[in-house]
DNA sequence: CAGTATCCTATTAGATACTG
DNA sequence: CAGTATCTAATAGGATACTG
């Protein structure tokens, strides 16, 4: 997962844009760093919620290769490994507040319940 | 697909948002519709080349049912259907513009080959 | 603590054949 | 023409066990 043996097609920078931010992990990713701003490992799970090691591994190296997001590692014992947005990563915030207004206007009557049960891009309306 | 069997986690507004543009054809779908305005369902298939009847028929499903797209039927001989955005789906646009310059930025030097070989969103700049 | 490794399931996408 | 029905393949996501 997040390593596709085959090569995918040319994309558009639409389309590149549209996944660095997709698939169900990396958008609430980008959404916890950008409002707590770093982040080790074992709080960033936990801000997950239910997600899994291999999951959550896979998701970071993904937004890394695409440099959404930075890691530093402090050779301690026990180790600390800290995440946090780049500049690109905080760059795609005010995009992301856009998609949310737009998306939520359309959802105001109908699926309202919903949209109060998760409060992971909530800071985005602030 | 795009019929999943197992109810989604619940998401906010962001993660419906990027849904409803996201896998592999439904953002394709929008710009071609957003730059012809109208168009048959041969003509569709045709501009996105290579899509099978299958995987069309479904992703514009998922499209009219997120209310992005509709659909009027004309009950001729031979039949015809057409695809247009709805005021949803043209709204959607500037987001789109707003994620395809971000993403462009962010991509000049190094993929400047793969950006050049979709033209989908082309129009997305002008 | 911060992950890997392995195996497994669910979902998405594609190929092909057929129909009102 | 505008799809549907089936079957198959690829990929995303998850469970569990283990490690430097």
């Amino acid at each position: 997962m997040y390593q596709p043996k085959m090569e995918k097609d040319i994309r558009c920078p639409l389309e590149c844009g549209l996944e660095v931010c997709g698939g169900k992990w990396k958008s609430r990713i980008i959404c916890v760093l950008a409002e707590k701003s770093t982040l080790r490992y074992s709080a960033l799970r936990k801000e997950m919620t239910n997600i899994t090691d291999a999951v959550l591994a896979a998701a970071l190296k993904e937004l890394i290769k695409d440099e959404m997001v930075e890691r530093t590692q402090y050779n301690e014992i026990p180790p600390r490994v800290e995440y946090r947005l780049s500049g690109k990563g905080n760059s795609v915030i005010p995009i992301l507040q856009s998609i949310c207004k737009w998306s939520g206007a359309y959802h105001r009557e109908d699926h309202a319940n919903t949209l109060l049960q998760c409060q992971k891009c909530d800071f985005l309306y602030r």
